[in-house]
RNA sequence: CGCGGGAUAGAGCAGUUGGCAGCUCGCCAGGCCCAUAACCUGGAGGUCACCGGUUCGAAUCCGGUUCCCGCAACCA
């Protein structure tokens, strides 16, 4: 019986495009996924567009389309992701979808049912660029920090609340008994602290006649659930819940958000599945950011780096090997296009992509037959494993280049160009194919394209030299 | 004392449970010449931010200090 491994990523708002840290992350959950399949385990792998909201409903009134017809303009954006990074993922859901809208009214109704949503006067300020109401601790000079030259709107309204303060003991219990709930550790330690320090219930509706563009509260028609509510639901519902066959047998699942999301991920979310009566999720991992030349990437700054730009320059293997291998997952790094380069010159060209086209120019020269197997290396297969269990991408990389450098060693040792025998000829160069067909055995979660068409050159009967896949830049 | 992260070779970074300080680029010298001006070998270059403690032994653990950064700019 096969294991059954759920993944997903958050879901991007769709008020711009899809950002290089959410490439990272979407990237970093296919490399799960696929790598989970290799072992053979039946992975559901779910991603998708977050698109309800007051940001979204004003941004489409101010352009003159209606909020669907915007949300239809970026969710194509992000669906085309697929080809674009290369992502194998199941599914694909919109909070605009019928079936999550459905769900996220059943979900809604779980919860009240269980006495955690109530109806209160609501008098807060509240910052449109945030989504957020705002305590008046957390406003500077009236404004909010984050948006400083947004005014503060002044909202008086019946709103429905969440009863997050009900979880506290139940969430700290969660983290107590699950050590590894959150990786990195000190996530969880950031996010226990929070949790410790009090939750205050939060408000989960909008009354419709002000901000129409969300799902109904089921039973009122007079409000419509807050984006947050509606959308975290989604990691349930693109499995069918609550009926799915796909939710009985994927829930409980890992998932993967950048470090803004602890919060919501690691315990807002927690405390709506244990209202809902589910269970919480399997893990929660969470990445750090991409600066760009050390900095906060923003327009204003102009250093915003666009994935979607990367592909097209350098293509999507380049793309995926810097940011799996060049970063550490769990800590900020730097992205600048002249480290982007080196690591593509020195990784993928003169180390990937000699190495398999030397190699495969020496058989091929040589007339000589081969016989070898994918991944015919466990020790090789476990070093990668040790790695890919502590979601460390970055080392598990290093440990496949490293049988690179392994190879191009032997190979000069040997130096199987200067010899005459051909079957000393062929007993070197039967080990560094081996190599090479395993490299791209282990290659393959991370970059599945490249991976192919090495295994494919060197599965042939009579493997022969192909154009360069890296050249230099 | 809001919560976290960080300071390691000229630059950029890694360093898991304490055990001879590593990687890439750059620099110097050599080799090879099968391969994409690539590949291999050797070398120079360190007060692991600072002070103290634990230990046979600390980049690593503990306490303190200084300086950066994020949470918290349009954002994942």
């Amino acid at each position: 019986m096969k294991n059954k491994y759920y993944i997903t990523t958050t879901l991007p708002y769709v008020n711009s495009s899809p950002h290089i840290g959410f490439a990272a992350e979407v990237i970093r959950a296919d490399v799960l996924a696929r790598y989970n399949r290799q072992l053979g385990n039946d992975v559901f792998f779910n991603t998708g567009t977050d698109e309800h909201g007051l940001k979204i409903f004003r941004n489409a009134e101010e352009q003159g389309v209606t909020a669907q017809e915007y949300c239809d303009g970026f969710a194509a954006e992000f669906t085309k992701l697929k080809e674009t990074l290369n992502l194998s993922f199941d599914n694909f859901i919109r909070t605009t979808d019928e079936y999550h809208i459905k769900a996220a009214q059943e979900f809604w109704k779980r919860c009240e049912a269980n006495g955690d949503i109530y109806k209160k006067n609501y008098k807060v300020k509240y910052c449109v660029g945030c989504e957020l109401e705002k305590t008046e601790s957390e406003l500077v000079d009236g404004k909010c920090p984050v948006h400083p030259n947004q005014e503060i709107e002044e909202i008086e309204e019946e709103n429905y609340f969440f009863r997050w303060s009900n979880y506290q003991e139940k969430l700290l219990k969660l983290y107590k008994d699950n050590p590894d709930f959150v990786i990195p550790k000190h996530r969880l330690t950031e996010i226990k602290n929070f949790v410790e320090s009090g939750l205050n219930d939060f408000s989960i509706s909008r009354l419709k006649e002000k901000m129409p563009w969300g799902i109904s509260v089921p039973g009122d028609e007079d409000h419509v659930m807050y984006v947050w509510f509606d959308a975290l639901t989604n990691y349930v519902n693109t499995l069918g819940w609550p009926e799915g066959e796909n939710f009985k047998n994927f829930w409980p699942g890992m998932q993967v958000a950048g470090k803004d999301n602890l919060r919501q991920q690691s315990a807002m979310w927690q405390a709506m599945l244990m209202s809902a009566g589910l269970a919480p999720s399997e893990q929660v991992l969470i990445f750090g950011f991409i600066t760009s030349g050390g900095q906060k990437m923003s327009k204003s700054l102009g250093n915003v780096i666009n994935p979607i730009e990367l592909v097209e320059k350098y293509g999507i293997a380049a793309v995926r090997y810097f940011l799996l291998s060049e970063l550490v997952p769990f800590e900020d790094g730097d992205f600048t296009i002249e480290k982007f380069e080196e690591a593509y010159n020195v990784n993928l060209a003169n180390g990937l992509g000699n190495l398999v086209s030397r190699t495969a120019n020496l058989i091929g020269k040589n007339e000589i037959e081969i016989d070898i197997k994918e991944n015919s290396d466990k020790d090789f297969e476990g070093n990668v494993k040790k790695k890919m269990d502590i979601y460390r991408f970055d080392e598990a990389m290093r440990v496949i280049w490293g049988k690179i450098k392994e190879s191009d060693e032997f190979l000069s040792n040997k130096a199987p160009w200067k010899m005459e025998d051909k079957q000393e000829i062929k007993e070197v160069l039967e080990i560094v194919a081996q190599n090479v067909l395993n490299i791209a055995y282990h290659l393959k979660p991370f970059l599945p394209g490249i991976a192919e068409k090495i295994t494919e050159q060197y599965t042939q009967k009579q493997i022969t030299k192909g154009d360069p896949m890296f050249p230099r830049v």
